[in-house]
DNA sequence: CTCCAACCTCGACCTAACTGGAGGTCAAGT
DNA sequence: ACTTGACCTCCAGTTAGGTCGAGGTTGGAG
């Protein structure tokens, strides 16, 4: 049998992510992913580090913040075994956030798509528009557009 | 009956929206909304701008950026009825690209739920990890983790 | 042992998306 | 006429998420 190393250099991770190096350091530094280092301070990756960066690839692509996916991936220790307790609430918290984006994205495309029909994005009349200018509603001093947003994206 | 303008300050769409008024002037820079001009020079809004801001933010929030938000906007003419095959256009692209985040965010959330049950991005042995790992499949020089991706986020 | 590509750190620089401040104008109220 | 507050422009600064390059070290092949 070969006697393929079960680590990874930094050019092998970059390589197989898609992601830089320069990313990779910068990942580090923030906290979200680590490396153990060889006798001359090089870094050895655990192949697990690719799974983690997909998720944090992914999790990117969506709009989440690298600190967000920072403190999500924090309660997961890369040594020690989590707990399921640890588990259920971080995923607990991010079913939440992720499902009020899908929500969010589904409302988007639906409103695209309903507009191609009736081309009320060209902002004249239109039950869509009138139905989101409800916010004149609440007067002066009035609400924001996304409560629920808060300690979304500032 | 009360005369209400038929148009809004900068101060007004300001509260109503929940956008900084300097980020509106910021917009108007981008050229993702306009405004008219008072003869003292100030910016004179019509109300569709909320409408705009709401998409705008909506967008944003999802993950895409000014310039892609501001590219499908400027195909919608503020003065001119935009033509029905401009609208197609537009939201043919961004259907796809909406369907796609939509895909992603739910393959996020879904992979979260199954990981609860089993653990696995305590990066261990685990079905899901090792389906991942599938890339390495493709050897050296090999692809990107979103090879559909490119032009997506940087 | 010698090479050289691949690695290291550190600090400067970059883009996107804003925010804040300085200094000035405008319109309404007293 | 004066004051006040909402507005104007312009420009510098900030944060996030990186990239780049200089200058130095490592490690595997020959």
């Amino acid at each position: 049998m070969s006697k393929l190393p079960d680590w990874l250099t930094i050019g092998q991770v970059s390589e197989r992510s898609g992601v830089a190096q320069t990313a990779l350091r910068f990942y580090e530094d923030r906290g979200l992913i680590t490396a153990e280092r060889s006798a001359g301070n090089q870094r050895r990756y655990n192949r697990s580090v690719l799974r983690r960066l997909a998720f944090i690839r992914t999790a990117q692509r969506v709009g989440l913040s690298l600190e967000e996916i920072s403190s999500a991936l924090a309660t997961l220790p890369e040594r020690r075994t989590p707990t399921k307790a640890d588990w259920s609430r971080l995923s607990r918290n991010w079913q939440a956030e992720l499902d009020a984006r899908i929500d969010a994205l589904q409302r988007l495309r639906d409103k695209l798509t309903y507009c191609v029909g009736c081309g009320c994005l060209s902002l004249r009349v239109c039950g869509l528009h009138n139905a989101e200018d409800r916010m004149a509603d609440y007067g002066p001093g009035a609400p924001r557009l996304w409560p629920a947003a808060e300690g979304g994206i500032p």
